[in-house]
RNA sequence: GGAGGAGUAGCGAAGUGGCCAAACGCGGCUGACUGUAACUCAGUUCCUUUCGGUUCGGUGGUUCGAAUCCGCCCUCCUCCA
């Protein structure tokens, strides 16, 4: 089995600086997993690396795609699992660095999606006159296990079961039984963390930061070249705000509160995921001094690695 | 100094004698997650594991029973001086 090091943690932690570090140290290459990195333009606001940051380090999957493509797990497991393969052949560790914690588990986990993607615009519209209590007693139907784990009121879930039905052939819960639970690769995760008081004062400055230093003109600019309202990319916390702001609905000081407040959600779901499905080794950061930080998971992934 | 108004859980805000540990919203906390995932959704939020205990500015009353009625006190707001 490949040996992939993974660093994950709740927004602004570190985790770019620390994927670079051991890119460096190790040799590595680091392969992207935040699903809004992926998109060109979109750099303020979703705190892209930028190229003085790379320091030289390759990185992969980052701007990979225009605001108006989509991208899925799918996508994201067969170019990461490629991109793990390409970079262990050339003798070089692949460092997987992100917060998008499905996208990370599809890759490394035996997930399998079966042909056709589906529609969702299609199936929202095609179901659009059913209540999420009647949409919910379709699905019932179908597959009832699936049924059973969704509440009615996550009609996303719910429409998009029926639809894997519709387009497959197959039940989701069909689909799921025939998987193992089990990790493809050897793999060493790295979580970095700190005191919930300290990550949420981090992302309230970082917000500031990022107004300050141009979120506004760069959204203004991606509303220009693309005027559809649906983007994917579009659910960006940073970004979507923003739309308020705009229509002068809010003031931009109420806007920025409202990213601040989704970035601090965010990271708590983040840590829902880490912490529940994904076997993360946690490390607390330093902040006064990252390199302490950075020799103290150096240690580990040196132990792993041989 | 005078006249009105207001003080309810972390915040905002209902409630105006029993159905009130107190609606609702926000925030917080916890969780779910297999092709939208920076998405979507759920639970929980005075203390206590349970029994139960302590609350609605403070205090003293009225009442079988008070956040709700009465007296006094404190604080804040508006207006008049």
């Amino acid at each position: 089995m490949e040996k992939v090091i993974v660093i994950v943690g709740p927004t602004s932690v570190g985790k770019t600086k620390m994927g670079v570090e051991l890119a460096k140290r190790f040799n590595g290459e680091v392969i992207s997993g935040d699903s809004m990195q992926i998109y060109r333009h979109l750099d303020i606001g979703t705190a892209k690396v930028t190229k003085s940051e790379m320091d030289g380090v390759l990185h992969h999957l980052i701007d990979i795609k225009d605001p108006d493509e989509t991208y899925s797990v799918k996508d994201f497991q067969d170019d990461a699992r490629r991109l793990i393969g390409e970079i262990t052949a050339k003798n070089k560790v692949p460092i997987i660095v992100g917060g998008t914690g499905l996208y990370i588990k599809g890759a490394l986990y035996d997930y399998q999606f079966d042909e056709g993607q589906g529609d969702h615009e299609a199936t929202k519209r095609k179901y659009q006159d059913f209540d999420n209590i009647g949409l919910h007693q379709l699905l019932e139907k179908i597959d009832p296990e699936t049924a059973k784990d969704l509440h009615p009121n996550n009609r996303q879930r719910v429409l998009r079961a029926i639809e894997i039905f519709e387009t497959t052939g197959k039940t989701k819960s069909e689909t799921l039984k025939k998987q193992e639970h089990k990790m493809l690769y050897d793999a060493y995760l790295v979580g970095l963390t700190c005191p919930r008081d300290v990550l949420y004062a981090n992302i309230d400055k970082r917000v500031d930061r990022m107004i300050d230093s141009g979120l506004v003109a760069e959204m203004e600019n991606l509303e220009e070249k693309y005027l559809n309202p649906k983007l994917q990319s579009m659910q960006a916390i940073g970004y979507k705000e923003l739309f308020a702001y705009f229509a002068k609905e809010m003031s931009l000081e109420e806007a920025g509160e409202l990213i601040k407040k989704h970035s601090r959600n965010y990271a708590k779901r983040q840590y829902t995921w880490f912490n529940n499905q994904l076997a993360v080794n946690w490390f607390d950061v330093n902040f006064a001094d990252f390199n302490i930080t950075v020799e103290e998971v150096a240690q580990k992934v040196e132990l792993f690695l041989n």
